[in-house]
RNA sequence: GGCCCGUUGGUGAAGUGGCUUAACACAUAGCCCUCUCAAGGCUACAUUCAAGGGUCCGAAUCCCUUACGGGUCACCA
């Protein structure tokens, strides 16, 4: 009896060869330098951040030197995997711009290197275990988890290494007649690779992100097939797929460093290349005084759907993630500020070491930023998209007229200096619902008074303006009429004078604006009050300060 | 516990033996501008690069030790 007899007591229907597989998936004709690159999600239900931090450094150097990226579903856990998940996924990408070039997405494939489903490539990776088994580099394994749970308690306890390795790998010397008799008899097997290595030794691992490390080569039978459905552990498919993907790069989180040694080993039992590797800096989260990982279950933050909720533009997750990713890019973009994120010269040495800490702040900065630029058109558009999926009322509000919408969103807009105070769709509700007057007289809302309370003065100040100074023809004659009224009444209309003899004075111009502004609005800070009045119109500003009770 | 990785201000970090009296950005504070706010302008914010030792004319940068943080050791990816 030889390894071909187990080979075939496994798998008896397989016959294609791992050679017929070279043929069908060639190498790419792509010119040179070229990367190919991958988004290997498994579908469980989220988009985490720290998953599209990833996607995207994939998207980048893959655009960056023309090259390809596609997405790859990774679902052999098939207890973990969950109901729309790769829909999620795919919208995620392609909300964010992120769209791969090859996939399998709802009957559909795009691309010639598929299956992109991990599930439905079990006969090519039953192929690959049949070619290991014949030359003798993996074998079946019947220990049943009580007894890797023993086994492993007395390496503990040993204080030896766990793990299946050396003299613990007990199936690893059944002989093929014991291993074929007993899968004969129906008794429940997995399939392990064989290790050669020696964990002694050590082997330079160069990762394109960290540099070379001195890793211990892998000395254990890691489990490539599980018994249940036959379908491959992670680590045999990464292997099997990005070599017949033709995978170039494979950019993972650091979490995939300690098990690189095995990959390695398995690759080289094929006499495959390893693809180029990039280990990435986990996101972390600060908790009380430590660091942690962070998690999709603690941390709303770290789904993609928070952002989506929230409605910060995409492109300022993205740039937030690509001022994490490489930390010039700041600098890049502010010197290119046409060129997209595309452009960037992404550098894997660059990227940080340690785990970075996700900064909302910064992310606010960039958006607010971002949304300043927008032109109206823009940010209606913008907003309507988000409101139409996440407020009701924003919605309604702008379809109500969209052109006064518009012009609300437009005071201090379109030009050089432009107004920075929305970093997120959901900010603007609370920003502009005092330029609706349904909204104004029905909502509850304390007036923001502040230096001058006295309901009499006010009331004084609100129909003086109105009977003898509103005026609304320009800017100039706006602020100057108010200016005349401040003579009038007995304050300062000019700072300066006031600050040098505020006893002379009630009060000052800012003083007097503040009361015609909390009149108008209630609130004591909003935009350029001559903007927000003129579109307000002299009889609604009449009404609402007549409605101001001495 | 074994193995691996890391440690520069509140945050992301630049920095790879002399150009560093440690960039830039966010945050924070103050001032200026100003009808309020947002913005903008200016200023402040690590005498020091986890600690200690060493190499060197010279170290955040090289070496060693210690401390601390993180990752990983599944029929999960």
């Amino acid at each position: 009896m030889t390894n071909k007899d187990l080979a075939n007591a496994i798998f008896p229907n397989i016959t294609k060869t791992i050679e017929d597989y070279e043929k069908e998936y060639p190498k790419r004709n792509l010119p040179d330098g070229a990367i190919v690159s991958r988004f290997a999600p498994s579908p469980t239900g989220f988009m985490h951040l720290g998953g599209l931090f990833q996607a995207l450094i994939d998207y980048v150097i893959a655009k960056r030197s023309g090259g390809v990226f596609y997405l790859r579903n990774e679902d052999t856990d098939k207890a973990r995997e969950i109901d729309g998940a790769l829909e999620l996924i795919m919208d995620t990408l392609n909300s964010y711009n992120l769209t791969p070039d090859e996939y399998e997405y709802n009957g559909k494939m795009i691309g010639n290197y598929g299956p992109y489903i991990q599930s439905e490539r079990k006969e090519i990776y039953h192929a690959f275990i049949k070619h290991l088994i014949e030359i003798g580099r993996a074998y079946p394994c019947f220990c049943t988890k009580e007894e890797l749970d023993l086994m492993r308690e007395n390496q503990e306890t040993m204080k030896i290494r766990t793990g299946y390795h050396g003299r613990f790998a007990r199936c690893s010397r059944l002989s093929i007649e014991e291993a074929i008799e007993k899968i004969k008899n129906g008794e429940k097997y997995v399939i392990r690779f064989r290790s050669n290595g020696n964990f002694d030794n050590k082997f330079v691992f160069d990762d394109l992100r960290q540099g070379k490390l001195y890793l211990n080569e892998n000395d254990i039978d890691e489990i490539i097939m599980k018994s249940e459905n036959m379908l491959p552990t992670y680590h045999f498919a990464h292997v099997v797929d990005d070599h017949l993907m033709r995978t170039t790069h494979v950019v993972r989180g650091e979490e995939w460093l300690p098990s690189a040694p095995k990959h390695i080993e398995m690759f080289e039992a094929f006499g495959f290349e390893a693809p180029k590797y990039i280990h990435t800096p986990l996101i972390m989260k600060k908790e009380g005084d430590s660091l942690r990982k962070i998690s999709k279950r603690k941390d709303p933050e770290a789904s993609m759907s928070y952002y989506d909720k929230l409605g910060y533009p995409k492109i300022a997750v993205i740039e937030s993630l690509m001022t994490i990713i490489n930390s010039n890019y700041e600098e890049w973009h502010q010197e290119n500020p046409d060129k997209k994120f595309t452009d960037f010269t992404f550098s894997a040495d660059k990227m940080s070491t340690s785990g970075a800490l996700y900064d909302l702040m910064k992310l606010e900065d960039i958006s607010k930023n971002i949304i300043s630029k927008m032109t109206k058109e823009q940010l209606c558009e913008e907003s309507l998209a988000w409101a139409n999926k996440h407020s009701e009322s924003l919605k309604d509000l702008i379809l109500k007229d969209k052109e006064y919408y518009k012009s609300i969103i437009n005071i201090e807009r379109e030009k050089e200096n432009p107004r920075k105070d929305i970093a997120k769709y959901s900010d603007i509700e609370s920003l502009i619902w005092y330029m609706y007057d349904d909204i104004f007289y029905n909502k509850e809302k304390d007036y923001e008074w502040k230096n001058v309370t006295d309901k009499k003065e006010i009331k004084n100040i609100l129909d003086t303006y109105m009977e003898k100074y509103i005026d609304l023809t320009d800017k100039d004659n706006w602020f100057n009429n108010i200016k005349l009224m401040c003579d009038e009444l007995g304050y300062a209309s000019n700072m300066k004078e006031y600050k040098k003899n505020k006893e002379a004075f009630k009060g000052n111009v800012a003083d007097v604006s503040t009361v015609l502004r909390v009149a108008l609005t209630s609130k004591s800070n909003t935009p350029d009050l001559f903007e927000i009045m003129s579109l307000l119109g002299v009889d609604k500003i009449k009404q609402r300060f007549n409605k101001i009770e001495a």
